[in-house]
DNA sequence: AGCTAAAAGTGACCTAAATCACTTTTCCAT
DNA sequence: ATGGAAAAGTGATTTAGGTCACTTTTAGCT
């Protein structure tokens, strides 16, 4: 468990500095979880208890509509936050599914606890401060590529971007994170 | 101008507590800005040295595709920031337009300054941090609603969401904004 | 008030991508 | 190794929305 707290570490040391005192108590507010292959971290209508943060494994996150058909709003894996944000800030019921594509383990994060060591630890502000901000970006660039590219190359710059989630996940996945059908995305290549 | 800043701080105090000593050192790093209808705020290819917060007035942040097509990513009026948040970030070239659409006025705050009072004044890194997160969570409520919905119930749906926003701008600019042309949002109604 | 330009509406036609139905391939679990 | 299920590929057809061309309406200016 030790080197895994430790890789959680390193993940912050990236963007802020922590004397061991400070990590210490970071630390202390995390729970560890580790899930299968299918289970899922979070489901609709359920508690959202917690933010996540990826040790290792896959998982998608996606709503499914009407009609049935699932919606990729994200794929995250090893270093990556996920939950569903919104229900989680507002403690509210979840709005969407988030399950393992691999066998996972995750670092736990409670609304409560997110506050209180934000609050206590001015570093760990900012760490969330920045990484929230890159979020940002990279969503913003997720809807200009949807609104200003077509299916094939919104396909070819993800292949560019996360060559290896493509080996990871099914076509059929990938079709449904691009807004396509799988027949059509199937006809591309490449 | 005082008055102007006390926008601002109200602004800040929805979020976080600061003392007076504290928002004389923050309001102290903000510059005013104040722009005519049809004047650029950022520019392609131009540095990006800050951050805006909207006192009055409304803009639009845009690309322009190889065909000349104008895309929406965010219209922000009273009370929302706006950049061409990438490029600030990393102090590139600018990648996107962003142009006022009424007469506004500006408060400016440049990266140095923001990192400055951000690791100055604890309680604002969590304003930034929290405020970043619920622009990340509208994002990815705006991503779901192109993966999952029509361009009609976008539509709808925006006029819900932002009503005062249909007041205030063009509909060839909300078409744009949907990521729907001009001609099929006319068709649409309600 | 009157003139111009931008915005909005509308018809005809076109196209990218969705859907449906079926086959082939790949991946696991026993 | 092998049988079954999930994934991927493919052809035929449909459709939402785009594009083009033109008219009507609305909003700013002087």
């Amino acid at each position: 468990m030790e080197d895994k707290f430790q890789l959680l570490k390193q993940h912050f040391e990236e963007i802020v500095s922590l004397t061991d005192e400070e990590w210490n108590f970071v630390q202390s507010h995390f729970e560890f979880k580790s899930l299968k292959k299918h289970q899922f971290l979070i489901q609709v209508g359920q508690p959202v208890d917690f933010e996540y943060w990826i040790i290792k494994g896959l998982v998608k996150a996606y709503s499914i509509d009407e009609k049935g058909k699932e919606h990729i709003l994200q794929f995250a894996m090893e270093n990556y936050w996920v939950s569903d944000h919104c229900a989680f800030q507002h403690q509210e019921p979840g709005t969407i599914f988030v399950d393992c594509l691999e066998d996972s383990e995750f670092f736990c994060l409670s609304l409560e606890n997110r506050e209180k060591i934000c609050f206590e630890v001015p570093a760990v502000a900012n760490f969330f401060r920045i990484k929230s901000n890159h979020g940002y970006i990279n969503l913003q660039q997720r809807i200009l590529s949807l609104l200003t590219m077509t299916a094939e190359s919104r396909y070819e710059y993800l292949l560019n971007k996360l060559p290896t989630l493509i080996q990871r996940v099914p076509k059929k996945l990938i079709a449904s994170y691009l807004g396509v059908s799988r027949e059509t995305l199937s006809r591309f290549n490449s």
